[in-house]
RNA sequence: UCGGGGGUCGUCCAACGGUAGGACAGCGGCCUUUGGAGCCGCUGAUCCAGGUUCGAAUCCUGGCCCCCGAGCCA
């Protein structure tokens, strides 16, 4: 087996770079960075951003710094830069020795803004938040300028002295650009860039109580830092004047921003807001819910670091907005895991069969593959005895048409062990099948006939009397819209009630016994599951079902209605 | 309406004046001790209208449609 050496991607932001190479533009240097909010976890959008970042800088032999966008006290936790850290390792990614936080310049920052007073560039205004609002005009009128607007420099020195010192009450005054009331971008009409705000904050406790605005802190914090090409998303585009104008002010090393699209995937949302309420409303039951879009969700489902790498790099950086369909990322986990899943057996919802011709009291150990893609897993042995469980769908008493599974009078092979033929069924005072019963073919023993005779189903199955109880939770999209509150409307109410269906009498192979959390495997024929990493305990399982193996047989029974 | 972006198969991404290509999905076949995996094939798109050009998805003009922007959020 040879790896495939997949080409480097092109888009239009690799392309940039390497003009930027060429021209020798910073120096030869590649620098990005990460620079999440600590507000929420992160999601599959920012994984598109983290492989973008990262991945820029190991193709270039650049550097990619890890940095908390951690300026607004009121919304930032501890917490989420903890789960952050995890989320970026866990994806494979490494910052080294540059954990950067914007708190960590607060400092710098507020010398920045003094440099701006000093040049006549920056002056504290007194209006209130809503006369700023009013003042600034609307999309296609121009705004009116403060009448704080001409303050002296030393006055605005003075006041903005103040404004650090706690001399003022909270939403008293701001700090603001001077810049161009009339501009037709907004982010022009001389912004706010500091305001007061007594709030402890994660890192810096009660050492400030002004704060700086995104638009202030980003580009200063890329200056600091000499990142090369500072990548945000696309809704930060009409910012760039402004974060051009700020470094241009001060004559400071100016980092290129550019915007790409941020990802949005079919079937669920992609808003830290929105995922909180869901999380705040206990919809689900928490970030690392195994519904959530999100990193520690998405893990505790049983996706591997590999396959959302993957997945990144296949959905491609492109300025189109665009909804990713649910397929691509199936497929990308599907991919991987079938590589390198052990395959066990699982029978999820279990109907007993009894082998008539098979001696009371006796069993055996059958070989098994533990992956078919992968010979050097080898085997292992599976006890099988006189009754068994085989899935539920498995059997039909009445067979609709291209159903190739067991029915009376009909023969299939139970994977590894024998063919076996239905003789009958035993049903209950609701005329419900509860049993089947079978003959075996000793002669088939391992799966193969010795007269050449085919049959042409496999299907898997446990003993009962050796196979292990486990609970399983299958999973479906969390919304039943693609694009859950398009148009204005609630998100909530396209909410899917069937996302989540909870198995309890699950019966499985005795290989599982004591399988530890976070485990990953294939049960034949039905798809991937992992071992809970909070629930389940090595004599007490619980799987999730991270996604089901392609099913033919499913979209034919949908085509029959 | 003002400013900034963007429109290529059902979906995502390529094609950088020279045969519109790949992936996913769909459909058909081969193979198969997973109706899995794999392999082969098919279907299928340049927003519209003009223009430039031997030649246009690409350049020009004019439309149309979509997204973002009026936080002391990021």
């Amino acid at each position: 087996m040879c790896a495939t050496v997949s080409p480097p991607p092109t888009d239009f932001i690799r392309e940039i770079i390497r003009r930027d190479l060429e021209t020798n533009k910073f120096g030869g240097r590649v620098h990005t960075r990460f620079p999440p909010e600590p507000n929420g976890y992160l999601h599959i959008g920012h994984a598109k951003s983290i492989c973008l970042n990262f991945g820029l800088a190991a193709e270039f032999q650049g550097k990619c710094n890890l940095r908390f966008d951690d300026t607004n006290p009121t919304k930032e936790d501890i917490e989420y830069v903890e789960s952050i850290m995890e989320d970026v390792h866990w994806l494979g990614f490494d910052w080294e020795d540059r954990l950067f936080y914007a708190s960590d310049y607060f400092e710098q920052l507020y010398q920045f803004a003094v440099q701006l007073i000093r040049a006549g560039k920056a002056y504290v205004d007194d209006l209130s938040a809503d006369e700023i609002r009013e003042h600034r005009g609307t999309l296609t009128e121009p705004g009116k300028e403060s009448r704080y607007r001409c303050r002296s420099i030393e006055e605005n020195l003075g006041l903005f002295e103040g404004m650090r010192a706690g001399k003022f009450e909270d939403g008293s005054r701001v700090l603001r650009a001077k810049i161009d009331m009339t501009s037709p971008n907004l982010n022009m009409r001389d912004p706010v860039i500091y305001r007061i705000r007594r709030a402890t904050h994660h890192r810096t406790g009660d050492d400030w109580c002004i704060y700086p605005m995104y638009d202030f802190a980003h580009g200063f914090s890329d200056s600091i830092e000499g990142i090369t090409h500072s990548i945000c998303t696309l809704e930060f585009e009409d910012h760039r004047p402004l974060y051009d104008w700020f470094l241009e002010q001060v004559d400071a090393y100016h980092p290129q921003q550019i915007e790409f699209a941020r990802l949005s995937l079919g079937y669920t949302i992609l808003s830290k807001r929105k995922l909180l309420q869901l999380v705040q409303e206990g919809v689900v039951s928490g970030w690392n819910d195994p519904r959530m879009p999100t990193i520690s969700g998405l893990r505790r489902r049983g996706y591997t670091p590999e396959a959302i790498r993957n997945f990144c790099e296949t959905i491609g950086v492109a300025k189109r907005d665009s909804i990713v369909d649910m397929t691509l990322l199936e497929y990308a986990i599907r991919e991987d895991l079938n590589r390198r899943a052990p395959r066990v057996m699982g029978v999820l919802r279990p109907l007993k069969v009894v082998i008539e011709n098979y001696p009371d009291g006796q069993a055996e150990e059958l070989d098994a593959i533990n992956n078919p893609e992968n010979p050097a897993s080898g085997t292992r042995k599976v006890p099988f005895s006189k009754v068994l469980y085989i899935e539920q769908e498995d059997f039909r008493e009445v067979p609709p048409p291209k159903y190739y599974r067991l029915s009376p009078g009909k023969e299939v092979r139970l994977r590894y062990a024998y063919f076996v033929k239905c003789t009958g069924v035993v049903k209950n005072e609701n005329g419900e099948v509860v049993e089947v019963r079978c003959t075996y073919d000793p002669t088939t023993r391992g799966g193969d006939a010795p007269d050449g005779r085919k049959v042409k189903a496999t299907i898997h199955w446990v003993s009962a009397e050796h196979s292990i109880p486990a609970k399983v939770r299958l999973y479906d999209r969390l919304f039943t819209k693609p694009n859950p509150g398009e148009g204005g409307a609630d998100f909530k109410e396209s909410l899917n009630p069937n996302s989540l269906e909870v198995l309890t009498g699950c019966r499985v192979e005795p290989t599982l016994q004591g399988a530890a959390a976070g485990c990953r495997f294939q049960f034949e024929r039905m798809g991937y599951f992992c071992t809970d990493s909070v629930d389940s305990k090595p004599d007490a399982l619980v799987f999730n079902r991270t996604v089901q193996l392609r099913d033919t047989w499913a979209k034919i029974a949908a085509q029959q209605g």
